[in-house]
DNA sequence: TGCCCGATTAACT
DNA sequence: GTTAATCGGGCAA
């Protein structure tokens, strides 16, 4: 009689949620809920990239690394980071635009007890606060690359109500760096850093 | 082919 | 605050 309640943390993203500009698709996936192999947790913090700034991958043309970001919206690009962690970024805006959405920060919620393992650290807070440590929480790798996220191993979910959003300049560049192009949720403790008070 | 350096992290002092 | 770990992309030669 009692129906049992799956309690989704939000409606389904689609393609078309990213088939937007980088910079509208980032800030809204704050409060989003990011899950591989059904762990993961709520996204508190982004950063956009697009191909017309020096700082993305795509700004010199396509390579065999970043080709996925030349494609269509509504994929993960994944790259290795200073030859030892991974990054997964989402790819935004139609086929050649080659913008992405770096997640950069989750709050964990769904899976903790394998996070934990994986991370090695029982602090929840350094389970995925920063890029490389939510791809070893979640377990994400190369083998990722390329695939859809509205479909497994990923599921996202929207935001369930609005979240106040916090705005910053992008970590650790070297170019472009004046761009204030990272979004987070303001007063998270799950931040890689915190941003800037007001 | 060789060289430099990076959308990072953790373990140091 | 500083630095080692570690490796593939991109560019010069």
């Amino acid at each position: 009689m009692h129906k049992p309640q799956i309690k989704k943390p939000g409606k389904n993203l689609t393609k078309s949620f990213f088939n937007r500009s980088v910079l509208e698709v980032a800030p809204d996936l704050i409060g989003a809920t990011l899950l591989v192999d059904g762990v993961g947790g709520r996204i508190v913090e982004v950063e956009a990239y697009h191909h017309t700034e020096p700082a993305a991958h795509s700004y010199n043309g396509p390579t065999p690394r970043n080709a996925v970001m030349f494609g269509p919206a509504g994929y993960a690009y994944i790259y290795r980071s200073y030859g030892i962690h991974w990054c997964l970024n989402f790819v935004c805006e139609p086929a050649g635009s080659a913008a992405a959405v770096l997640i950069r920060a989750l709050e964990p919620t769904e899976g903790l007890p394998l996070m934990r393992r994986r991370r090695g650290l029982p602090d929840p807070r350094l389970l995925c606060s920063g890029p490389g440590r939510l791809c070893e929480a979640l377990r994400v790798t190369a083998v990722h690359n390329g695939l859809a996220l509205d479909a497994p191993p990923f599921a996202l979910f929207a935001k369930p109500e609005p979240v106040e959003i916090a705005v910053g300049v992008r970590i650790g560049l070297t170019k472009a760096v004046d761009k204030p192009w990272r979004y987070g949720e303001k007063g998270s403790r799950f931040l890689s850093k915190p941003f800037p008070e007001t």
